[in-house]
DNA sequence: CCTAATATACGAAATCAATCGTAAATAGCA
DNA sequence: TGCTATTTACGATTGATTTCGTATATTAGG
């Protein structure tokens, strides 16, 4: 039984990063964080090496600098994060959680790309 | 501008209480914690006493046993929530955010509840 | 072979979240 | 009035998160 680890908030920018750009190093993923922080390199460094240590990324040491990459999928990561928030927040209503999702500011496209996905999810139930 | 806070675990919890029944007093909401938590009575009291100095709920004075409040709305805090890890995690995409709710495991009521959710959302777009 | 640049390692400080203990105030009641 | 129960206030502690400084190692270039 594997603990689930739910990523904090600064473990979850490096995140974002490694899945667009897998693997890379300390330095590649303190570039893109420097975009929007202005964290020191050190930090990022360290944040990534206590990832290492939770489990939430996998490296590769053979060259002097180390490859990150992260080992749950983007998908995995955020299927744990609405359920967390899915029970603590929305009483376990997926509805109201969509409902708020979505509320006012869909616009008829994301609707109807939905529209679909229900169609999908649908089927898949009759099987 | 006022600045967005957003609760914690625990403040959550307590929102959740208030939500249901208010205004409430720190014994109310404690008596309703201690059915699924086993934390102090005075633990309940200091994370509220916090929340009303965040400017998450408001209170009364007035009488000895102050009575508190949410500031904020079920809805208004659930829609903060979600607008945070839709950014934060899903790179904004709504459409992924509604896969990851819904994915493999909603029901067919709750996949027609959404349907027509989508309806509706469709005929506010038109006007 | 030496130096400068760049990497990781280590640990400490700062902040935040959650918990609790104790003191002080207050209200009800014998 | 005076005791007891209940309440708020205050601050300390613990643990996790975030940040950074310094030390040490390694690689590339002259």
């Amino acid at each position: 039984m594997t603990k689930k680890t739910v990523p904090t908030k600064a473990e979850l920018n490096i995140l974002n990063i490694l899945w667009k750009v897998q693997p890379s190093t300390v330095r590649q993923v303190h570039e893109v964080l420097s975009l929007t922080q202005s964290t020191g390199y050190t930090t990022t460094l360290k944040t990534m090496q206590v990832m290492h240590e939770k489990g939430l990324v996998q490296r590769d040491e053979s060259s002097r600098a180390h490859l990150y990459k992260a080992k749950e999928s983007s998908g995995k990561t955020q299927n744990s994060l609405i359920k967390d928030i899915l029970s603590k927040a929305f009483g376990g209503s997926k509805y109201d959680l969509v409902v708020s999702a979505l509320g006012e500011k869909a616009s008829s496209d994301e609707i109807n790309e939905i529209r679909e996905l229900l169609n999908t999810l649908e089927e898949q139930n009759k099987k």
